[in-house]
RNA sequence: UCCUCAGUAGCUCAAUGGUGGAGCAACCGGCUGUUAACCGGUAGGUUGUAGGUUCGAGCCCUACCUGAGGAGCCA
């Protein structure tokens, strides 16, 4: 018995070979049968001939259910007529299982709500396989360029005694008695971590417990959380452009599949390299307000202006030095004009939004003091994060990045939820 | 939290205030190249919930529930 994956068929050609999967679909001409196999590595039609068969095996054949699981083997065929380039002329069938005949999803359109009650079945269809392969290729690509780059990666709890920004609502946990919070960001833990390694980044979940109901946004969602000791806002800036750009390369040159699956616009990645454009705060509002948008100076970007901006460019464009007052208590003022501050966003083309934000921090011991009081921080949750400041503090930067948006947009998905294998969202705890 | 829209068979959707239907899925039968196969047949319903208007409500009104899209917030 030759067990091999659909997806190395195309190397066995003329050999008898076996599929261990779950049947697809079927369809049925009288005396031949037309059996759509999945085995996870792709889809394939295996052919059954009744006069070719035992009769057993066609009977099987004629009884299976959508999703049955079964060992198949046959004859691999190089065939045009299949869509798929290759065909199995079936020999035998052995069943596994024989799936209850009441399989939800159907080859039919079906509605969102439906799909997401079962989702656990709906990561089966050949949509959905792409997105979360895109997803996969997206999450190497990201290890593989930060340890390529001498980045250690150190993980942030996931348990955090209070917020870390002061800003967002987060999911409340019990600690033996004591309240707790699921992490929204890892960044401080970050910053101590860099001061130990150098060049470090966190991968894992993030929460957020906003009652976001948008395309873009997730209750639970996965980020990588770069941070770098001597790198200030600009050398920041490179290091996301060249990861992004790594990120996107790969996917085309690992997933041409799945982008073909996705029916994606090859053309509109070819064209994500360095560098990328960048606007500052202040040219972004000026832009604006001559395309009728009636954002004032001082006000954070609100989703229609990102769209625009980002509508602009046909690459992910910088937006940079924000107004202190929209923007998180740790970030470096810029030095000639303290009420911006050296951030920058980074948003996707195609109306895709945010994927990165960053900053270089604040590394001065009394500014950082300043502006914890200014924003009415508890001084005392941030003895540790200002020990950094006391104890050899340099000019330090990083960024998180959203793995969902990103994967979004090199899919073109139009929603985040299909970017995570199970979303959380405001509606949906389960499946 | 606010704004908009929707809820009818397992799924996707029809039905002027007047006997709730179709396609797909399921089940039975037919077909030797199907591509969401096709053809014939069978079965499948407390129209989201509660109230109201009416001779009569899936349809109109009120409240609630659930979901979707968007805003704000953010990655």
């Amino acid at each position: 018995m030759n067990l091999i994956k659909i997806k190395e068929m195309k190397d066995h050609v003329g050999e008898e070979v076996t599929i261990n999967g779950w049947l697809y679909n079927k369809r049925s001409s009288g005396k031949i049968k037309f059996l759509i196999i999945r085995d996870g590595s792709g889809f394939v039609q295996g052919i059954v001939v009744k006069n070719e068969v035992d009769e057993n095996v066609f009977e099987l054949c004629d009884k299976l259910t959508q999703e049955s699981s079964i060992s198949v083997s046959g004859i691999v065929r190089k065939d045009e007529r299949s869509p798929f380039g290759f065909e199995l002329t079936i020999k035998n069938v052995d069943l596994i299982q024989m799936a209850f005949n009441d399989y939800p999803i159907s080859l039919k359109e079906h509605g969102i709500d439906f799909l997401l009650d079962n989702r656990h079945l709906w990561i089966r269809t050949p949509r959905q396989q792409a997105i979360l392969s895109v997803r996969h290729e997206v999450i190497k690509a990201i290890q593989e360029f930060l340890n390529n780059n001498d980045f250690v990666r150190i993980d942030s709890p996931i348990i955090t005694p209070s917020t870390c920004e002061g800003t967002s609502d987060l999911f409340q946990i019990d600690y033996f008695g004591e309240n707790a919070y699921l992490s929204q960001t890892g960044q401080l833990y970050q910053e101590a971590a860099a001061m130990a390694f150098g060049k470090v980044y966190s991968f894992g979940p993030t929460f957020r417990a906003e009652k976001s109901k948008t395309r873009r946004h997730l209750n639970e969602f996965w980020m990588v959380e770069p941070e770098m000791a001597f790198v200030d806002h600009y050398g920041n800036m490179e290091v996301q452009e060249k990861l992004v750009e790594y990120i996107v390369q790969s996917a085309l040159e690992n997933c041409s599949r799945e982008l073909k699956e996705l029916g994606r616009d090859l053309s509109k990645l070819e064209k994500i390299k360095t560098p990328f454009p960048r606007l500052t705060y202040d040219e972004a509002i000026k832009l604006l307000n001559k395309n009728g948008y009636e954002i004032q100076w001082g006000n954070d970007l609100g989703s229609p202006d990102e769209t625009f901006l980002s509508n602009q460019f046909d690459k992910p464009v910088f937006i940079t030095e924000y107004p202190a007052e929209c923007k998180a208590f740790y970030m470096q003022p810029k030095e000639d004009r303290p009420e911006v501050v050296l951030c920058a966003d980074l948003l996707a083309p195609e109306g895709y939004g945010e994927i990165i934000g960053g900053s270089q921090r604040i590394h001065d011991y009394d500014l950082l003091v300043k502006r914890l009081k200014e924003e009415n921080l508890p001084i005392d949750m941030y003895n540790w994060y200002l020990d950094l400041r006391k104890y050899g503090t340099v000019p330090h930067s990083g960024f998180g990045l959203g793995i969902e948006r990103t994967v979004a947009w090199i899919t073109n998905t139009e929603h985040v939820r299909e970017c995570i294998p199970f979303p959380r969202t405001l509606s949906r705890i389960r499946p």
